[in-house]
RNA sequence: UGGGGGAUCGUCUAGUGGUAGGACAGCGGACUCUGGAUCCGUAAGCCGAGGUUCGAAUCCUCGUCCCCCAGCCA
């Protein structure tokens, strides 16, 4: 089994293969992922919608965008583009599959009337209060409304003048006639309809009464004849109802599958939390960069081509877990290793003047775009007597195993010359300011013709040629692995990371960034990957760190300080 | 204490009666004009106890632990 092959097989791929050797739905696989418009998309989002058009692509199938909308006062049609839009970037296409349950309202009115002509829904005037009274608790049993033995025709009369909206909200609903004793509280005469006199999205002001999620979820899977249900966990529970109603109703019959939702480390995935971010302030939006939402990490610089190799490589299962962000990010390097043209930014510049080079020469170093794709080509980039270079690439009393530059030590500017640090300026506060160094002629380009060899190379840009920009800086949004972790009487945002965005406004990249179009990907050479930010403009020019490099340095420092 | 689900390296995930495999993270090394990338190596797991069987992660029994359900939310 090759490495790809082992992501490949999971337990719904089982159904479904199993389901089309037995011709279960005449060889059809039809999908469709359903959200709701109320919030924004996140990466868990993105699980569920590569799982269902990833699963409809690779068995012949098809797969819907069908938008849940069946709760007019929480939906709005922004949420419905901005899904749109999500789903479109991450890659996938429903063709002229788009629908809304909001469609099938009519349909589904009927099939409320056909179960109250069976005597298997009623009008029932209890109070939602009264309703949770009555429903019982986990382990006793409920007890029947007064209402649930109203005639066939004073329940249609009564639903028909619901809809008519004769009644004000809340003062009655159409329920299921099941069973007020069953185990399961999903089946004790569960609301089918509520009165709320509200505007829809699409609908207007057509209805004065909405279908719950559960009558509407699974008829609308019936109608649109998807074979395979796919929907998470907590709604396994609701299966035993969704197979009631449609075996009462004796319509087409789709096959529910519970999969595990995605949880990630160092982060929150519910809309209700991320919300919760947004209008209190801790982020600056839905797309903030820090957000798990998939406009946030568009804006943070991600591909859809990592998300979705990130979605293929978590696997799908029925067993709650936290998958670790580092493979996230391992799946966006990878991406981004190969197609990110690579660039020298400076992030805090230190002044380096190199003492015997000339004055007023000008050089331009041929640079390679990407040495993981020589189709890439290279790029001119000019050299002068004064650079800017690292600030952390200097040290002045280096540790063990220091490669960089410090007094005395040479190394190389990289697709430029060896360097060697020949004085410290610092200001009165004691602060390196400024290095002087002496640079080696015979070693244009970065190499040096008697074969000598420097462990170290350094990025740089020419101080009187580099473009000032601001980098924003980014790091995980919460401290703990589990943001849900906290002390009694605290909620989630304790977590929150004080330092998950630092903002840098002195950076200097090489001129070759000029007019650098927002979303543009770069590598800046050892330091990471970044983008451009829609912030940014000609005159100032605005960088996201979407990933940092795998740091060994760093972590070899982080060892011996242990030590 | 009702009902519905679930437990495999640190993490995620294969396996469906026949040598427990992969990925991430970790560790070690090679190579390198990015301490990047790449390559090689390495450690690490079947929730527990019984049973069936020549043979059990897999089948049976009994436990343990975890998750979900009492919205006129989805």
């Amino acid at each position: 089994m090759t490495a790809t092959d082992s992501t490949t097989s999971n337990f719904i791929r089982a159904i479904i293969e199993e389901d089309l050797r037995t011709n279960k739905y005449g060889g059809r696989v039809h999908t469709r992922f359903p959200p709701e418009p109320n919030g924004y998309l996140h990466i868990g989002h993105a699980k569920s919608i590569c799982l269902n058009f990833g699963l409809a692509a690779d068995y012949g199938g098809l797969c819907n965008l069908r938008f849940d909308d069946t709760n007019p006062t929480k939906e709005e049609a922004e949420y419905v583009e901005a899904i749109k839009e999500d789903v479109r970037w991450l890659g996938f296409d429903w063709g002229d599959r788009l629908f809304y349950a909001s469609d099938y309202f009519e349909q589904l009115y009927e099939y409320a009337v056909q179960l109250i002509k069976k005597g298997k829904a009623y009008v029932c005037d209890l109070s939602s209060e009264e309703i949770r009274e009555y429903r019982g608790t986990l382990t006793e049993p409920g007890k029947d409304s007064p209402y649930r033995n109203r005639s066939v025709e004073e329940n249609l009369d009564l639903f028909e003048r619901m809809r008519a909206g004769e009644f004000p909200d809340g003062s009655r609903t159409l329920r299921a006639k099941i069973d007020m004793a069953h185990p399961n509280v999903l089946m004790r005469d569960p609301v089918m309809y509520r009165i709320m006199h509200a505007t829809h999205h699409r609908t207007g002001d057509k209805w004065c009464i909405y279908p719950m999620y559960d009558f509407t979820h699974c008829l609308s899977d019936s109608i649109e004849r998807i074979t395979h249900s796919i929907c998470t966990l907590e709604f396994e529970n609701n299966r035993a109802l969704y197979d009631w109603f449609l075996d009462e109703l004796g319509v087409y019959h789709p096959q529910q599958i519970e999969f595990a939702r995605l949880n990630l480390s160092y982060t929150v995935l519910s809309k209700r939390k991320l919300l919760q971010l947004v209008e209190q302030g801790h982020v600056s939006g839905w797309d903030d960069p820090r957000m798990p939402t998939l406009s946030g990490l568009r804006r943070r610089g991600y591909t859809p081509e990592a998300i979705r190799d990130f979605c293929d490589l978590i696997g799908v299962a029925k067993a709650n877990s936290i998958v670790d962000v580092a493979l996230l990010e391992h799946c966006l390097r990878q991406d981004l290793n190969k197609r990110a043209p690579r660039v020298f930014g400076v992030l805090r510049p230190l002044k380096v003047v190199i003492d015997n080079y000339p004055e007023d020469l000008v050089e331009e170093m041929e640079c390679i775009n990407n040495p993981e794709d020589p189709g890439m080509g290279t790029r001119k980039v000019p050299f002068s007597r004064v650079l800017y270079i690292e600030r952390g690439d200097f040290r002045e009393d280096p540790p063990r195993k220091w490669f960089r530059l410090a007094p005395g030590r040479e190394v190389r500017l990289r697709y430029a010359y060896y360097i060697t640090c020949v004085d410290v300026i610092k200001d009165e506060r004691g602060e390196v300011i400024e290095l002087h160094c002496t640079y080696d002629p015979e070693t244009r380009g970065g190499w040096a013709p008697d074969g000598r060899r420097v462990r170290g190379t350094l990025h740089w840009v020419s101080a009187a040629h580099a473009l000032e920009a601001e980098v924003r800086l980014y790091d995980r949004l919460f401290s703990k692995p589990n943001p849900l972790d906290v002390e009694e009487g605290e909620d989630f945002t304790a977590n929150l990371n004080p330092n998950s965005l630092e903002i840098l406004t002195t950076c200097r990249v090489e001129p070759s960034l000029a007019g650098a179009a927002p979303g543009s990907r770069y590598q800046f050479e050892r330091q990471g990957y970044f983008c451009v930010d829609s912030d940014s403009t000609d005159e100032k020019l605005v960088f996201n760190r979407t990933v940092a490099l795998r740091d060994t340095w760093a972590k070899i420092e982080k060892a011996q300080r242990k030590r």
